[in-house]
DNA sequence: CTGAAAGCGCTTACAG
DNA sequence: CTGAAAGCGCTTACAG
């Protein structure tokens, strides 16, 4: 068993005394925020070393009025998607010299017992939205205030100027499907939807209804379905088709779980893929080269906009401009899985 | 473009002046610290809504001594690894309402400009540590400041009374080698270690050696190599292998990415999994049951250290006594790629 | 280049 | 049950 005990530490009055200066001029010393004698500064440093010291956070953002650090709302910690966006979103806060605070939970800005929200004006300098679970009014009422907001995936709430940053879903969808139905003459496409509400989703629907138009293939509402952007719930939803003898020689997953989980399917019934059905996921999350067969799949930049949306918001905090949407490219990725060799 | 529009904030004065009352009596009936009349919270509660009120929490970090936030030092966000980890972490500093603050950089603690660290005694209340990059004196350094830390597959430098928890590794490698040898035969079991000084690895490779050992297979030093954990330096490591026409029945990747790349590198060469050559992995990933062949592996319960050590730290934090050291247990799960139907 | 002082927004004894 | 006051450890005008 292992107890605590505590420990007093040095504050900069402490410093201050060793080095015979005031604590005025130990801040700035630290900070160099002002110009400091050659001799004292040689002073204020040694006395610094020797007592260990370490500038109290807390204090500096209550007298400074900045915590140095960004909010991360996630909806869900899972998924092959979420490794590549925190690293950009890490690198992106580390970059500017920002701490980084995430909250996961579905109970987000939810009160606590003692009134605070879990991530809120205090504790961080600006958040960053990637989740469903904050409403639109928690939205405008941050917006309201004046805090530092960016969205991930998600567009804001109608007449709210609060810059996001997504993929290229529908163009990238449509490049997708379009060589699905040109290289490989498919025209019995399943969709499989994101979960509900996902903008994500809504766009890469778009963009695989208009390659359907442009090729004069009609709009067959049997052929779509929920996969939820998760592996089971896709599988079950492809299987579905299957019981219920729904001709396919194609499908898109949603994303590559989606995808994932339409093979299961497919392959537990039998079908060979690509030779019977053809499957494509999108987001080109790293094991997607590794299934069998190699996904056919979108490449979206999930670490870079990570890593933009926080400079993004960074650059607001600090009282920049940001513009107020970035569309990042995708990248169609052929390998195995439509057809091709 | 969108530039950002500052804003006043209530305070806990404003409030104190629109309920009629002292800040004392608002500070009690936001921290429910202390009986207050029922008439007085009403009034209380009535001003802190119309004024949208929320507490600072760097002033009640300064004046209340405490963070209300654990921090967690990671090496690098990448891998199907730190999914569940973050999730586990997140869940245990959640239910003890925690914030969780992390930082991934590989230049952790090391000194920013101004002096402060990045992840401190002052804006956290304590410390998960999951990192090399963590040298043992820095740990020593915070340790005899009284700083709970909670070391997270890494044990203490000699001397220090830090708890760690880490996985049953020796015997759940033991295990599934044993698997190998007895199930199928295997004799010749190639092994990928982690990372230079991972203390997984480690253990795992004593228990190879201990499997090899029980079975009267003497232990061949050109079996082993290294596969640092990473995809491509195993793919490498048994391409070299190959290509020296070194014999194997087996390898054992180290974790499952290691596995990864040695069946990359078997099928690459010709060489079928299982049935000329038996690969297996451990941490059981999600995706190990999607790969071809459906790995064999070790199951780590992932998620459950990460909230293990939340809790633990979160104990020590408030002044409770906390186990020093947890092994969590392991399990074999038997898929296709030993060779096994 | 340097210091004294006010103030950031809270919590927490101390009185009553 | 309630208030006045000190203090948490800094930053930042204001003087000099």
């Amino acid at each position: 068993m292992i107890a605590q005990r505590p420990n007093k530490r040095a504050t900069i009055s402490d410093v201050a005394k060793l080095a015979g200066v005031s604590i005025s001029t130990v801040s700035r010393v630290v900070n160099e925020t002002a110009p400091v004698a050659d001799e004292t500064v040689q002073q204020v440093r040694h006395a610094i070393e020797t007592l260990d010291y370490t500038p109290h956070a807390a204090a500096r953002t209550l007298a400074g009025r900045r915590t140095g650090t960004i909010g991360l709302l996630l909806p869900e910690i899972s998924g092959a998607f979420y490794a590549p966006m925190l690293r950009g979103i890490e690198a992106g806060a580390l970059e500017a010299g920002f701490d980084l605070l995430i909250h996961a939970s579905s109970a987000v800005l939810q009160e606590r017992g003692n009134g605070s929200l879990p991530l809120a004006e205090h504790n961080v300098d600006g958040l960053l939205v990637f989740t469903d679970r904050l409403t639109d009014s928690e939205i405008s009422r941050l917006y309201r205030r004046g805090f530092p907001l960016v969205l991930l995936h998600r567009t804001p709430p109608a007449g709210l100027d609060i810059p996001c940053v997504t993929f290229e879903n529908k163009a990238g969808t449509r490049r997708l499907i379009e060589h699905l139905i040109i290289a490989h003459g498919c025209r019995r496409i399943g969709f499989l939807a994101g979960p509900d509400g996902n903008e994500d989703s809504y766009w890469r629907e778009l963009g695989y209804r208009e390659a359907l138009a442009a090729h004069g293939i009609p709009l067959d509402p049997s052929l779509r379905s929920v996969g939820a952007f998760d592996e089971e719930q896709a599988e079950a939803a492809v299987a579905a088709w299957l019981r219920q003898g729904i001709e396919l020689d194609a499908v898109f997953g949603g994303d590559d779980e989606g995808a994932t989980g339409a093979i299961q399917a497919l392959q537990r019934a039998g079908r060979r893929v690509p030779q019977d059905v053809a499957v494509a996921g999108f987001d080109d999350v790293p094991f997607a080269r590794l299934m069998t067969p190699p996904l056919t799949t979108v490449r979206a930049p999930i670490e870079m906009a990570g890593q933009q949306a926080a400079s993004q918001l960074i650059t607001l905090i600090q009282g920049g401009e940001s513009d107020s949407s970035t569309l990042l490219p995708t990248e169609l990725v052929i390998r195995r899985s439509c057809g091709c060799a």
